[in-house]
DNA sequence: GCTTATGGACTACACCCGTAGTCAATCTAG
DNA sequence: CTAGATTGACTACGGGTGTAGTCCATAAGC
């Protein structure tokens, strides 16, 4: 189920509030994308054909929620960049993010918890 | 510069042996592509014009070499998947990593000693 | 009640991308 | 020297993607 950046847009927006019709989405959108609510209607209409969201009818209009977890997606993603861009080793990506972006304080702690579980 | 995942493939074998020409770069890929050599050429023709190859004429043929540095090409696009898909949070991409294909023993020793020159 | 806004369904269209094919020139094996 | 292989340049073409437009039915404002 491949999911374009664009389409990712709208599937953020559901992951963070599951339910919403076109219009609602249009506007949690609006400040980032100036789309047309015809093209976010598009996006919508590919994400469900492609099983990507689900539908409820409500009245005259649909409310859409994801039918595929946040989680699951991401971590197919993530996969799939260390594979193209890094052979499928994660720590050079991990010192490519600290370098470019800077992890601050909680990251940092978060991912000394992680590891100190992983080392277990 | 947008390199898309075929064009990726040849980047990642130039970046390997930079100043080949595409007869060999087509053998340097045979086993993992089953690509025609006018297909490696189009995708080399692309990337030229785009910029991300130089080329040197060496006869009758060219040899090419990355015209962007590997590793400022995987910070960008590692920059690129943490916003699009975590919100610019490095540190949940890492955890899905570790999750989804574990992090070995060298990888959890590099990041430990990445995070203890960070915490500084 | 008429007009206008809004909803979904279907259609459009240009550009990108993967994957080559054609062409003309030139190199190479016999 | 001739026939085939190889090179870069240009062309092709179907499917994906971003970005809407059209159509028809219905809801809502006046």
């Amino acid at each position: 189920m491949q999911i374009t950046p664009a389409e990712l847009e709208i599937m953020n927006v559901l992951w963070r509030a599951p339910g919403l019709g076109a219009a609602e989405i249009a506007d949690a959108l609006k400040d980032d994308k100036s789309w047309n609510i015809r093209t976010i209607k598009t996006l919508l209409a590919r994400l469900v054909e492609k099983g990507a969201l689900t539908t409820e009818q409500d009245g005259r209009r649909y409310l859409y929620r994801p039918a595929v977890e946040q989680g699951a997606y991401q971590k197919k993603e993530a996969g799939r960049l260390v594979d193209r861009l890094f052979g499928g080793r994660a720590a050079p990506l991990v010192a490519h993010l600290a370098d470019a972006r800077g992890l601050d304080e909680d990251d940092i702690a978060e991912l000394e918890a992680l590891l100190g579980k992983l080392k277990k």
